[in-house]
DNA sequence: CTAGGGTTAG
């Protein structure tokens, strides 16, 4: 063995011994029994080990190694170590070895700044670089990226905008991966139009730059210009992968698109990306966003290799179309199979037993999580269940709950129950928590409406009249309510009272035509929805407009009798128009199914699939 | 050493 040091070069010293040790702890056992051997030829040997360390606890054993040759203070094997720890996610492991490099490489503060940005951990990746920045070192284009990413991460804007304004200073713009990276944080942080202008001036663009401004604005709730650009990038010469049709299969889901979504099916099998699992969950998602339970089942049995996303999609899929029973079926399921739970898992299975008014299964589960799966339960994970035991009435459990979580509670929390308290008509509590709630988000039209709600349907006129006020006091506009269908390949867009459609006098005709029949059946209007203490004749007026009920006369106009009807609504359907489609499911014997902002609502023959609980 | 990605409450 010495003979074979004394001959060979340091690199193919150690590429032989790498080749004869299984690890480097042999390795090493080896370099000390040869102690001749000069300092500078171990380092090397031992660089050129550290390449081959294939864990983490190889690499450990390999670092505790250095402190025998006095090696702990060599810059270039401290340096080789903190990139072995972050290329095995042991970031902090990292960390500690940086932090005895006296001055690093730009690129180990990249590595660093990378390191800690895919672990999540976005604010340390940004503290890293400003003090790169404090050392006087000048960031460079692979600095910048790594940097966007945690200020996506974080939807950071102001931080993105001043970093934006250094890789500027550094002359790192119009760099294809630091444009694509300014794409996506601006696309992240919501303003889409600072994510549209840095796309527009880039000189090249190629798959990726694209896929991240599509995806940009499927995140965003842009889905036409989502679908848009697609086709732009297809025109102008871009092939699609898996990545992008990602995106387009969200906006048409979040559309309804259903034919447009077949399409995108199909357009999936004939390229190949059918079995890819994200591809799949996609679609499955999409099926199931448009109203196609059934198609979406289909597809998740036929899936192979289901992971933990896929599960809870599907137990997604039934709890918004209300089947809480299936949901906690197909969650047993998922367990037997061995997939372990997340934290989303239970936000789905709470979230469908809700809907489905299953109390006492929602507080098993609840229970289990922590109990049985050892899962910290998550502000998602809380609103459910303050959100289920609010609508099964149980409101002084619900405030139980918020006031013994471990966590601060947060306005969706807080939005939850005064849901609960718009359902059971409690002003008391949830005057209570509105004033909370609006502390903590002023500017939430949402909340304001519900309370409005709750004193309009106690007839307090006046009290209305002082939120409504508010609501203009402090800018938080009303969200427009509008409905969608989809009808030869377009998505119709109806906004409450339009006029703005080619069919509106056809279609304002339909509703004339079915009031008669409704009132026949029974159908009194429920005017508490109205915000406004206007006449009785005047709110029967403005809720028979109600984006919904445009949506389902142009449905009724332009397919044939027996079609089903699908609706997608942006807010959550008002109990009047609720009594009034159940109604007209009857009269024109047709399926009318109703997305709105939070479940299903399948009318059939006079009846809804919620039960009415909702 | 660089980029885009499927499920989640209100």
């Amino acid at each position: 063995m010495r003979t074979l040091f004394n001959q060979l070069t340091p690199i193919n010293l150690a590429a032989t011994l790498c080749n004869r040790f299984s690890n480097s702890n042999h390795l090493c056992t080896s370099i000390s029994a040869s102690p001749n051997l000069p300092i500078n030829q171990i380092a090397h040997i031992i660089c050129c080990v550290l390449q081959e360390c294939t864990s983490f606890s190889c690499l450990k054993k390999t670092h505790a190694k250095i402190f025998a040759y006095g090696l702990q203070y060599d810059s270039r094997i401290l340096t080789k170590f903190a990139i072995m720890y972050v290329s095995f996610n042991r970031i902090d492991a990292a960390s500690i070895v940086f932090e005895d490099i006296p001055n690093p490489c730009s690129f180990l503060w990249n590595v660093m700044i990378r390191g800690f940005a895919t672990d999540g951990r976005f604010l340390s990746s940004l503290e890293l670089y400003s003090k790169m920045m404090e050392k006087g070192l000048k960031p460079d284009k692979f600095a910048f990226p790594f940097a966007l990413k945690s200020c996506a991460g974080l939807s950071d804007l102001q931080r993105g905008k001043v970093i934006h304004q250094h890789l500027v200073c550094c002359g790192c713009s119009n760099d294809l991966f630091v444009d694509a990276a300014l794409v996506d944080m601006y696309a992240k942080c919501g303003d889409i139009e600072a994510a549209r202008l840095v796309f527009d001036k880039m000189a090249v663009r190629d798959l990726v730059s694209w896929t991240s401004m599509i995806s940009g604005y499927a995140h965003n709730g842009y889905n036409s210009e989502t679908l848009g650009f697609f086709d732009l990038m297809r025109s102008s010469g871009v092939i699609p992968n898996r990545v992008s049709i990602l995106s387009v299969l969200l906006a048409c889901g979040n559309l309804g698109a259903l034919r447009k979504g077949e399409w995108f099916h199909s357009y999936v099998i004939q390229t190949g990306f059918e079995f890819d699992i994200l591809v799949a969950t996609a679609i499955m998602d999409m099926y199931s966003k448009c109203g196609s339970l059934d198609l979406a089942r289909c597809l998740f049995d036929e899936t192979a290799g289901k992971d933990l996303v896929c599960w809870s999609a599907m137990i997604a899929s039934y709890g918004i179309h209300g089947h809480g029973r299936k949901a906690i079926d197909l969650f047993d399921q998922m367990v037997k199979a061995g997939v372990r739970p997340s934290h989303v898992t239970f936000t789905c299975v709470l979230s469908a037993c809700s809907h489905s008014g299953l109390l006492e299964e929602g507080k098993m589960y609840f229970q289990l999580m922590t109990e049985e799966f050892v899962i910290a339960r998550k502000l998602s994970n809380y609103a459910c269940m303050v959100d289920l035991l609010g609508r099964a009435g149980q409101l002084s459990e619900a405030v139980d709950l918020i006031e013994n979580m471990p966590v601060e509670p947060d306005a969706s929390i807080w939005g939850s129950l005064l849901g609960a308290c718009r359902i059971h008509n409690n002003l008391d509590l949830a005057e209570k928590i509105a004033d909370h709630l609006f502390h903590l988000d002023p500017v939430h039209a949402g909340y304001h409406v519900l309370l409005s709600n709750i004193y309009a349907a106690k007839s307090r006129w006046n009290e209305v009249e002082k939120v409504r006020k508010m609501m203009a006091r402090r800018g938080a506009n009303k969200i427009q309510g509008f409905s969608l269908v989809e009808y030869d390949n377009q998505v119709h867009k109806f906004g409450v009272g339009d006029r703005s459609h080619p069919q509106w006098e056809k279609l304002y005709a339909k509703l004339e035509e079915l009031a008669a029949p409704m009132k026949h059946l029974g159908y009194v209007p429920l005017t508490d929805f109205v915000l406004h203490d206007i006449e009785e004749e005047a709110k029967e007026a403005a809720l028979s407009y109600h984006s919904e009920r445009l949506a389902i006369a142009f449905g009724l106009i332009n397919t044939s009798p027996g079609t089903t009807l699908r609706i997608t609504k942006n807010l959550r359907i008002c109990g009047d128009c609720h009594n009034a489609i159940k109604l007209i499911s009857k009269i024109v014997n047709r399926v009318i199914l109703v997305r709105d902002m939070h479940r299903f609502h399948r009318f059939e023959d006079g009846v809804c699939s919620c039960g009415d609980y909702w």
